[in-house]
DNA sequence: CGCTGCACAGATAGT
DNA sequence: CTGTGCAGCG
């Protein structure tokens, strides 16, 4: 093979730096080829090494290649990478998300696809919202039938690829309960010419079924799929990469069923295992060398794993030395847990670390905040991804409203949105008779509403305010028809009246909401310019701007690259995380129903979900890894007591190593020693500002006073000593200066 | 109709 | 603690 490679052509450009498993991957003849990567071991690698491979010794066209991805951010960087290896633009090569992909197709062939031209997608927000007014027009208890779960029942069928009329009913209550409020939803989405996450993976899959002649066209057109993270895939994904491989079939998998962590989301770790029986002929290769961890840290990782059943099983093992012991940190609250792993970054950092080379790793969004509070305090610089993304804001949501109205007068959750916003005079009662005559007459609230100014059901009040609402998205329409896309948002920003509405807001985040709204203007001019229509499906020829940036607004989460380029310590879930490296990794909040969380603790197969999310985090870590909970957490504004997590004690004591609560001990309100008179004073008579002496750290200057009496901790700004401290005023000798 | 204030429930993860 | 829903007043 090595041999008949150098004939042929020079390919050590691909090939160099491959160990041989992973070489063997590469150059694997065509056909079902599975690789079980396990973590670190250079899966991103391999995968865009195998596309160079096509492209440069296999003769494949870029246009016939199709690789697979979970996030747009993985997407991107393929991309890149593969251009960058090849030093060419690859336009033809699609890479992309299951739904942006799926969105794209739909785009391409709406007509076939029974859809709308200016469809909409609806986020998971939108997708609650709808509900709820599906819930009230079935009078449907709110209470008893959250949106939530109805969303729940609606985005599993279909992932489970079920369509209202095929749910199983198995004669319970709740089940027909279930099937009539997504049989309605589904017809809301139809008439409003809507589709939410889950409907765009099921049309493209419908498209192609029904569609012989697309099917075979796109069978003959991607000799070549690569699907990334295949342990993610659900059971749509699945049928939908197998109706795209025809026979044969050269379909190339990496994954690893080990970080399987999207259960919840449908998917199955079942696909990755059972791909070699529904691919005939498939091979497997194993991944098993890691180049990122120390040998601690894999044998820590493998050991907490082992604890699974029902695993593909693969022995990750290192070169490297065993490295640092898996510390360990009891802490004993969030507050003290958030101090220490602040502490130990700026450690770090004194050394020489770099802060981007630190994550701080948590189970869910919520717990950053603390995090976030102790690193402004010690003023460093930091970076929060997830939470609430650019696109989910309210004020966003309604500049989207109204764009997305002007795109097609027939959404009607945008027209709920913002008829009434900013308040023309439009209400409940008025909105009510709206909802009532598009029901009765099968139509969209936009048409019901145009109909009744024709009538005499309408006061001429609310006629009259109605009839504000419609001219004012003819003439957003009208008015922007023709001009470029930032011009059109900030148009429609300005003369909705939304600027004007956030602007006056003088509430606690009115300017911040009318600046955000000057920033998707912003947005949507750097999209023009960066945005590739061959990527996002749109017609390069025309490109229908509008229609596309709004499903860029919809599919991508809009997070913001500011800042990305400072050297900042990372914060994330550990969800995001999947897929990072990072040389210093705390991974926090390690106990009892919060990880693993209350309600993944009773099922074990959500346990060894939870199980495989700790294994993602240990895994993420090069150098260091510390495992940190806290006895005591603030949980719903009030204190609760935690206890370590059991994944805690799956890692082999003699691979760890407790972190000796030194001050913090003190801290704790176990017997307290009673508070001596001088030190009450000492801790009642410091002021902010005020500047004091150290026996050791010199002079400085009291920047933050916080707890009470035995507790109260002040921050002192020491400039000898390289910067702020927290000290227990109770037990440091200060002298006012 | 629109706003304010109060009661209440609710939070795992993300395309 | 925070966002949402609903009642009651201006």
């Amino acid at each position: 093979m090595i041999l008949l490679e150098s004939l042929v052509m020079d390919v050590s450009w691909i090939l160099d730096d491959l160990n041989d498993p992973q070489r063997a991957a590469v150059t694997a003849p065509l056909g079902p080829l599975r690789v079980l990567a396990g973590a670190g071991s250079g899966k991103t690698r391999v995968l865009t090494r195998r596309i160079a491979w096509l492209l440069a010794v296999e003769n494949a066209s870029p246009w016939s290649i199709l690789a697979v991805t979970f996030t747009n951010k993985a997407a991107a960087e393929m991309r890149s990478r593969v251009e960058a290896m090849l030093d060419q633009p690859l336009g033809g090569l699609w890479v992309g998300t299951f739904h942006g992909i799926a969105h794209r197709l739909l785009r391409q062939h709406w007509q076939e696809a029974r859809l709308p031209r200016a469809f909409q997608i609806l986020d998971s927000d939108d997708q609650t919202r709808l509900l709820k007014r599906v819930l009230r027009d079935l009078n449907v208890d709110e209470k008893k039938w959250p949106p939530l779960a109805a969303a729940g029942f609606i985005n599993r069928c279909k992932d489970e690829m079920q369509r209202p009329a095929n749910v199983l009913d198995d004669g319970t209550p709740a089940q027909r309960q279930n099937q009539r409020i997504y049989a309605t939803y589904q017809q809301e989405c139809e008439r409003s010419g809507l589709v939410d996450f889950g409907e765009l993976l099921l049309r493209a899959y419908e498209l192609w079924r029904d569609h012989p002649n697309l099917l075979t066209h796109y069978q003959e057109r991607f000799q070549h799929v690569l699907v990334d993270e295949f342990q993610d895939t659900n059971t749509i994904q699945y049928q939908w990469v197998r109706l795209l491989s025809g026979n044969p079939c050269d379909v190339f998998i990496v994954g690893d069923d080990d970080q399987c962590v999207y259960g919840w989301r449908g998917s199955k770790v079942e696909n990755i295992q059972k791909f070699s029986d529904d691919f005939p002929g498939a091979q497997t290769i194993r991944l098993e060398q890691n180049y990122r961890s120390t040998g601690v840290i894999l044998k820590a990782a493998n050991a907490l794993i082992a604890n699974n059943t029902g695993r593909l099983g693969k022995n990750l093992w290192t070169n490297a030395g065993d490295g640092d012991p898996v510390q360990i940190y009891a802490a004993f609250n969030e507050t003290d847990e958030a101090r220490f792993v602040v502490e130990r970054i700026r450690q770090w950092v004194e050394t020489g670390g770099q802060r981007r080379e630190t994550a701080i790793l948590y189970r869910s969004n919520a717990q950053s905040r603390i995090f976030e509070e102790i690193l402004v305090g010690a003023a460093m610089p930091y970076r929060i991804y997830g939470g609430l993304r650019f696109f989910e804001r309210a004020e966003i949501k309604d500049a989207l409203a109204y764009l997305r109205l002007v795109a097609n007068r027939d959404d009607d959750p945008s027209f709920e949105r913002v008829v009434n916003t900013p308040p023309r005079g439009i209400g409940g009662r008025t909105l009510d008779l709206l909802r009532d005559t598009a029901r009765a007459e099968s139509c969209s609230l936009w048409q019901a509403t145009s109909r009744l100014l024709g009538g005499k059901a309408l006061s001429s009040r609310a006629a009259h305010a109605v009839r504000r609402f419609l001219d004012l998205v003819e003439a957003l329409d009208r008015d922007s028809q023709d001009q470029p896309l930032p011009e059109r948002v900030s148009h429609v920003i300005a003369y909705s009246g939304l600027q004007t509405m956030y602007a006056e807001d003088k509430a606690d985040k009115g300017e911040m909401r009318a600046e955000n709204l000057d920033e998707l203007i912003n947005v949507s001019a750097r999209f023009i310019a960066h945005c590739d229509p061959v990527i996002t499906g749109a017609d390069p020829a025309e490109p229908d701007w509008l229609n596309t940036f709004l499903a860029h607004a919809a599919l991508e989460s809009g997070e913001r690259q500011a800042g990305a380029g400072e050297d900042c310590v990372q914060l994330m879930t550990l969800h995001m995380a999947k897929g990072l490296e990072f040389s210093l990794v705390f991974l926090v909040g390690w106990e009892e129903g919060l990880f693993p969380h209350n309600r993944s603790a009773a099922q074990e197969r959500q346990l060894e979900e939870e199980r495989r999310l700790a294994y993602v985090g240990i895994t993420r870590a090069r150098q260091r890894v510390y495992l940190c909970h806290a006895e005591q957490r603030r949980w719903y504004g009030k204190e609760t007591q935690q206890n370590p997590s059991r994944f805690v004690r799956e890692v082999p004591e003699a691979l760890t190593q407790d972190v000796r609560a030194r001050v913090n001990a003190k801290l704790r309100p176990k017997a307290p020693p009673a508070l001596s008179p001088a030190a009450a004073m000492a801790a009642g008579g410091l002021q902010l500002r005020q500047r004091v002496h150290h026996a050791k750290f010199g002079e400085g200057v009291v920047l933050a006073i916080e707890g009470e009496g035995y507790h109260t901790r002040a921050q002192i700004h020491f400039p000898a000593a390289g910067g702020p401290k927290w000290l227990v005023v109770a037990y440091t000798k200060l002298d006012r200066l």
